[in-house]
DNA sequence: TCGCCAAATGCAACTGCCTTGCATTTGCAT
DNA sequence: ATGCAAATGCAAGGCAGTTGCATTTGGCGA
């Protein structure tokens, strides 16, 4: 019982035990780079470490969510849940619909939109989701027609 | 069969039969003012015209997103199919995590990052969601703490 | 106008994602 | 060490959405 405390002082912060279970989820977590589905998580578990059933993946992770220590969205094609870590930082995505690949930017286009908002119709934002969708400098080649979530 | 035939012509363009259902659902989505589930459209259908099933709910609501009729997209807490007619407006809103009221704002922040994107890591932007929470004028003397769905 | 046929629909069963109830196991305070 | 509440496994259940198939219907050609 070593590697699996790793994380214990953080589980007792939150007054939540320190499990095996709950150890590996968050360290999976961390080396994920982006937000995973409960099943993604739940075979990757089943492959490196002993069993677990993926009603305790889920039960963990909403425990985790509650804690504010994992953020959960669903994903706007199919609505599949997706858990991440909350690692107080905010960030965007870019989801390339020809390879389903996912780029990280540090843009953020809401700043001002917030202020704006304040003052013209008194609407205080507290979180947003911006999702945005196109082609990757791979995928411009072969350009097929979008999925056609939205229009700009 | 003469409001039954008010959107023949667009569904013949499309290349679809025009019935009595389909008439219905896309008369129903043009009166609402947002997003609706296939449920509430189901059971508006149910209440205002004769029998439905809701496989056909679903089925025409696919048919119609197909042919890019109707936009169908995933709301952002449950998960949950929403649909809405394709106006090929742009258009956000805002959701008031206190009452789940729904303001339309016309503002879009994209603009700018569009360029920036497309020079910085030649990704070509052709679609995005945005989605902003808060509280709006009503809520924000009971502010409760937010779902948090993302930092801001 | 009639009859035909592919398309649309109703119905019921089914799938996938996720949740819940309950018996058992485990972390951890004492 | 030991006892108890919390965590887990297992199996059943719930809900949104899908599918197979028999029946009905829109709309075209005769």
């Amino acid at each position: 019982m070593d590697e699996n405390s790793k994380y214990k002082e953080l589980l007792n912060r939150e007054g939540i035990k320190s499990t095996r279970h709950r150890n590996a989820i968050l360290e999976l977590l961390e080396e994920s780079e982006f937000p995973q589905t409960a099943e993604q998580l739940f075979i990757t578990l089943r492959e490196k470490t002993a069993s677990i059933d993926l009603s305790t993946v889920y039960r963990t992770l909403d425990t985790f969510a509650s804690k504010n220590l994992v953020i959960k969205s669903n994903r706007v094609d199919d609505g599949k849940a997706l858990y991440e870590l909350n690692h107080n930082e905010h960030k965007h995505h870019l989801l390339c619909v020809g390879c389903h690949k996912l780029i990280s930017i540090e843009d953020c286009p809401i700043g001002d939109l917030k202020q704006t908002l304040k003052s013209r119709i008194d609407f205080d934002i507290t979180g947003h989701k911006l999702e945005i969708y196109g082609y990757c400098h791979d995928c411009k080649k072969y350009k097929l027609p979008p999925a056609d979530h939205d229009n700009l």
